[in-house]
DNA sequence: TAAAAATATTATTATATTTGAATATATTTG
DNA sequence: CAAATATATTCAAATATAATAATATTTTTA
């Protein structure tokens, strides 16, 4: 299993609109930079900081191809974390059965108040 | 499905280790302040900072009990979330079999280069 | 080989996040 | 009701993150 270090650094580092955008279309397959820039915008140079902080976490590798850098995912977690963020929930989750949100309830642990 | 916004907001929220930890905490079962003291090593008035973030982002929620304030878990989607994370992988993802990372391949997009 | 194309790097500025310190509030108990 | 307990709030300082602007590097093509 990951460290909880490791787990917080991949949250940080997926947890802007710009990376996640340019990790859900890496989902689909690989990507230069130039392609980036039709979606995403903003500058060139801050795609490029973007994807270097990406490939430096070891979430997105490259290839060059030419003059084309061509991105791709490295890190298996990525499609299922998408996934995760995307799945619908009905409901909230239930406050605690025994003590209602609205009244005061009893604390379940074993202290004595 | 959760906007963007809505998505990135969340891994921002979750994306620390004192908040992934009171997260996976809350995971089983109720938890009052004091309970965070004994496995957090920071003080008071920061876990309550931290629980306010959490709350006001409502991925928490919390209800009074006497002088305990019980916090427990209202989005769902924490639960799966820190599943995820916490899923083995056991091999990176391959790169684009076309174009091996070691040796220059095709872009696979339509571009003449 | 010079120009064009694609991308990266660096330094600076702007902004957001985190922590620490001091203090405040609310509830219970003696 | 005063003291104790549990927790929250506020403000300032420290730190981290992000965007911008300018420029550099690499590869291809004319």
């Amino acid at each position: 299993m990951r460290s909880l270090h490791h787990r917080v650094d991949l949250l940080r580092v997926c947890a802007h609109h710009v990376r996640i955008h340019i990790l859900e279309e890496l989902c689909s397959g690989v990507k230069c930079v130039s392609d980036f820039e039709e979606f995403l915008q903003i500058s060139q140079p801050n795609i490029s900081q973007h994807l270097n902080l990406l490939r430096r976490h070891g979430v997105i590798d490259y290839y060059n191809d030419g003059r084309l850098r061509c991105y791709f995912l490295k890190d298996p977690i990525v499609p299922d974390l998408l996934a995760v963020l995307k799945k619908d929930y009905i409901e909230e989750l239930p406050a605690p059965a025994c003590c209602p949100v609205t009244k005061k309830g009893k604390y379940p642990g074993n202290r004595k108040h």
